[in-house]
DNA sequence: AAGGTAAAATTGGTCAAGCCAATTCATCAT
DNA sequence: ATGATGAATTGGCTTGACCAATTTTACCTT
C-alpha cells in the first residue's frame, strides 16, 4: 500500500494545504485560523470538505478546535524536511524507522553477541566485500548482515521487523524512485560503515553499535534520496 | 469512575459506537460494514456526521474505506510471512518487541506532542473507561490509544509496525488462549497504566513516558501470560 | 451453456444551503 | 467605568442532491 496514489482524498489534500499554509505563513502556536466558511471558500472546497480535514488535523494534533469561537494553532506545525509526507510513506520515513528499530535491536544484540555470530558477521562482511570486488550488487550480502544482527537479539519477532522494514525498500514504495546508483563507490562506503558496526559489536559496546548502526541508516538514506534527482 | 463527560463530539460519539459495535458483533478483520447511508441511519446521525467519524476511525486504523465500494474493518495486507508464527514466536518476544519499537517511538512522540493531540489521547483513555465502566471489552480503544502515540511520531511507517504489532496479538498464536484474560479487573489496571503514559506525555517527558510504556507493555505481557494458565 | 459486455444499481465523494447552539463582541443603561 | 443585553460570528449538525468509481445484473454473442 502507499504508493503515488493520483487522487488523494480530499480531506488530505485540503489538510495539506493548510499545514503548508499556516508553515509558510509562520503562524505560531495558539494563532487563529479564518473561520470554517472563510477557509473553505479560500481553498475552495465545500464545508464538510473542509470539515473533514479539520478533524484529520484535530486527531492529529496539529489543530484545536473550540466549538463557537474557532479553530486554533495547537503548538509548533514545523516538521523537518519532511513536509510532503502526509499520509504516505516515504523513503526518509522508511529510514527513520530502520534506524530506530535496529538502533534499538542492537543494543539488544551487543549483550548476546557470541564468538560464533562474531565470526558469522566477519564471514558475512568478507562477502561482501568480494561482492563490491566482483562488481556484483552485494545486496543480499547486505541484507544478511542486518538479519544476522536482528536475529541475535534473539527475538523473531523484531528479525521479522527487520526483515520486512529491508524489503520495504525494494517493494512498492521505492519502485518508481529506484534510479539507485549501484556505483561501487556508494558501497564499498556502506561496507566501511558495516566495519565499524562489527567493531563494536566485537567489543561488546552496545551504545557504540547503536551510534554506528543509526549513522549507517543516517548515511544510506543520504545515499538513497541523492541517487535521485 | 463513569465520570463521562457533557458534550463530546458528534463524531467521536458515533466512532465510539461504531468500535463497540464491530467488535460486540465479532465481526473479524476485512468484514465489510454497511454503506455510509445505511450506519448513519442506524446510528441516527446524519451522513456527513457519520463521514466525520469514518474518517477519525481511518486515521485510528480500525478501518479502510474504499471508494465506490465500501467500508472494510482494516485487514491490511498480512506481509510477507506469517511463517515466523511457526517458529519459536511467542507472546513473550512480541511484547518485547512491542516494547522496544513503542518505547522508542514515543520518545520521538514525546517531543512533538501538542496540545490537541493529548486531548485527543484524552478523549481516547475516556472512550476506553467507558467501555470498561459499560462491561465492553475496550479493545479497540486500546489500540486506538496506541496508535494515537505512533502517529503522534509523524512517522507513518513506525504507526504501520505499531499497528501490525498490535494484530499480531490477535492471531491464530494467540487466538485460542485469550479466554480469560479479558477481566473487567485487568482492563481497568491496563487503564490506569496508559493513565501513566498520557501524565508523562502531558509532562512532554521522553523519558518518562518511555518508562511508563515500556512498564505498561511489561504488565500487559504478565497479564496475557498468566491468564493462561 | 459459457463467456463477455454494457447497462443498472450500489456506494463512497463532494457540494450547496440552511438551522441551531455556543461564544464573542459591540452597545447601551446604570 | 461597569455590567447587562442582544446582535454578529463561529462551530455543530442536518437535509438533499449530484457526481464518479465500483459492483452487480441482465442481456447478447458465440
Amino acid at each position: 500500500m502507499s504508493k503515488s496514489d493520483e487522487p488523494r482524498r480530499l480531506y488530505q489534500q485540503v489538510a495539506d494545504q493548510i499545514r503548508g499554509s499556516v508553515q509558510s505563513k509562520g503562524l505560531s502556536k495558539g494563532a487563529r485560523l479564518p473561520s470554517e466558511r472563510d477557509l473553505a471558500q479560500e481553498l475552495g472546497v465545500s464545508r464538510p470538505s473542509l470539515r473533514e480535514a479539520l478533524i484529520a488535523l484535530e486527531i492529529e494534533g496539529t489543530v484545536e478546535i473550540r466549538g463557537g469561537s474557532g479553530i486554533y494553532l495547537a503548538a509548533e506545525v514545523p516538521r523537518h524536511a519532511e513536509v510532503a509526507h502526509a499520509l504516505g510513506e516515504s523513503p526518509s520515513e522508511l529510514m527513520q524507522a530502520r534506524s530506530m528499530v535496529e538502533g534499538s535491536a542492537i543494543i539488544l544484540a551487543a549483550g548476546r553477541m557470541t564468538d560464533a555470530a562474531l565470526a558469522a558477521l566477519k564471514e558475512s562482511l568478507d562477502a561482501m566485500a568480494r561482492a563490491v570486488d566482483a562488481g556484483r550488487d552485494p545486496l543480499a550480502e547486505d541484507k544478511a548482515f542486518h538479519l544476522l544482527i536482528a536475529h541475535q537479539t534473539g527475538n523473531s519477532v523484531i528479525a521479522k521487523i527487520v526483515a520486512d522494514l529491508f524489503e520495504e525498500r525494494h517493494g512498492p514504495l521505492a519502485a518508481r524512485l529506484q534510479v539507485r546508483s549501484a556505483t561501487s563507490g556508494t558501497w564499498s562506503q556502506a561496507l566501511e560503515e558495516h566495519q565499524a558496526i562489527l567493531e563494536a559489536l566485537s567489543q561488546r559496546d552496545p551504545l557504540q553499535a547503536q551510534a554506528a548502526m543509526c549513522r549507517h541508516l543516517e548515511a544510506s538514506r543520504r545515499r538513497w534520496l541523492d541517487a535521485q534527482v
